[in-house]
DNA sequence: CGTCAGTTTGAGCGAGCTCAACGTGAGTGG
DNA sequence: CCACTCACGTTGAGCTCGCTCAAACTGACG
């Protein structure tokens, strides 16, 4: 049963050849050799149990992270103290990028459940990518992908209604696990209410009622962190 | 007279070594002999008139810009038409990085007032990144950066009031321009009143007020554009 | 079986939106 | 030089969506 075992996301024996998620966080045109230059940088870590940190706001940025397995979120902690989710990290995302500007992560990043990270120094990653221009090409491609997203989520906050946004996010998360081959109409979502609140700009008293009038007009049918999306025009026309 | 038409910021013959901004858009540690490589891909293009476009959103991404003089906004146009500016951009800052990701533009750049920018080719400075690690630092850096600029948007678009938010942009507004060695406290806000709200999410209405409020608990003196800071401490209280 | 975190549901309130009117100043043409 | 326009900004009145506060429910875990 080897080969199960090497494409068993938690394996932490694994390599970048062989890990299912390739073809997401690493750049397509990457020759085999190239990868294993890669693979040699990559630090593969133990899963990691619900709750534990993977950085602190405020370290010393020296990697950043692809999710193998679970389920991140980044968040920061404003002057007084309150909580802001920046994002969700599902299974082949990168995350960590933030550090890079001040040599200090402005986020703090943690495991929404058991998961498991691939951690990538990021003085390595810049030597590799002088030796391989499609690897830096990825990185620029990547970062820029977050600022897109993030610019995304400033329209959301500044223009979008509660059910807006909500139908959004579910959109955000079902194409994100169509990318990774699982079901675009039925899945768990990693998160709690009270971070999908925080990452949308809403208090959790409001998610639970949007997603009680989603369930009564037919879109979703809701079981706790199960989602079903039974009707993706509606769901669509309402993210616009 | 030749020194001083060298350092108007006008004046489209001026290389990057004599640019009044290289501190603020090149890395600290170049050599003169590497700005001297950068200078030769750098188009220094002619001012452009209020109003003019500098890209358009879907545009295919060729180049990032840097702003000599003036000042330009970006912003996007979601499917149901309505715009959401996404920054304000000052002479020495960089703009156009969004594009990197999809080979095209997600923004369009607008000039605010006549301004002046200079175009650099991105193929180029991949390639002298490659020449030229420090470079490669930089625009990483660059990019982290507006990364943590569009996450403290968030956060002040999904946590704090309309005070707060006017007052976290004259207070960025102020840092800047103190920045390039001009005045923190007196200042001209280059954007309309509309910018300012669409930028905040807010409504143009609620802008004006909370700006009649600010001068009523003498925080500032407005004058059509023209800003004056009376009492800073209150300004960062009400930031945070 | 009790506890506790997470979630749901209800009732009332308020910050900021909408709509509408008015003010201001720069540009234009008679 | 005035009259007109038009974009931009201010001010007022009322409404609404999502917040706050409070209570009840659920299920996991000791």
């Amino acid at each position: 049963m080897s080969s199960m075992d090497a494409k068993c996301p938690h394996n932490t024996e694994v390599n970048c050849g062989d890990c299912r998620m390739n073809a997401l966080c690493l750049p397509l045109a990457l020759q085999s050799k190239e990868v294993a230059q890669l693979d040699e940088i990559v630090q593969r870590g133990r899963p990691l149990q619900k709750d534990r940190h993977i950085y602190n706001a405020g370290e010393e940025f020296k990697s950043v992270f692809a999710v193998r397995s679970g389920s991140v979120k980044s968040y920061t902690v404003s002057n007084d103290g309150q909580e802001q989710v920046t994002g969700f990290h599902l299974p082949g995302e990168i995350f960590g990028m933030d550090g890079i500007a001040h040599n200090h992560y402005t986020n703090s990043a943690l495991a929404m459940e058991t998961a498991a990270v691939c951690e990538i120094p990021f003085s390595r990653l810049q030597e590799l990518s002088i030796a391989i221009p499609s690897l830096q090409r990825h990185f620029f491609q990547l970062m820029s992908k977050e600022i897109t997203n993030d610019q995304h989520l400033i329209t959301l906050l500044s223009k979008n209604s509660a059910e807006e946004r909500v139908a959004t996010l579910l959109l955000s998360i079902s194409n994100r696990n169509l990318r990774r081959q699982l079901s675009g109409s039925r899945f768990r979502l990693p998160m709690s209410r009270a971070d999908i609140g925080n990452y949308l700009g809403l208090t959790v008293e409001t998610v639970s009622r949007v997603f009680g009038r989603f369930q009564k007009q037919d879109l979703l049918r809701v079981d706790k962190k199960e989602i079903e999306v039974l009707d993706f025009d509606k769901l669509r026309a309402l993210a616009n």
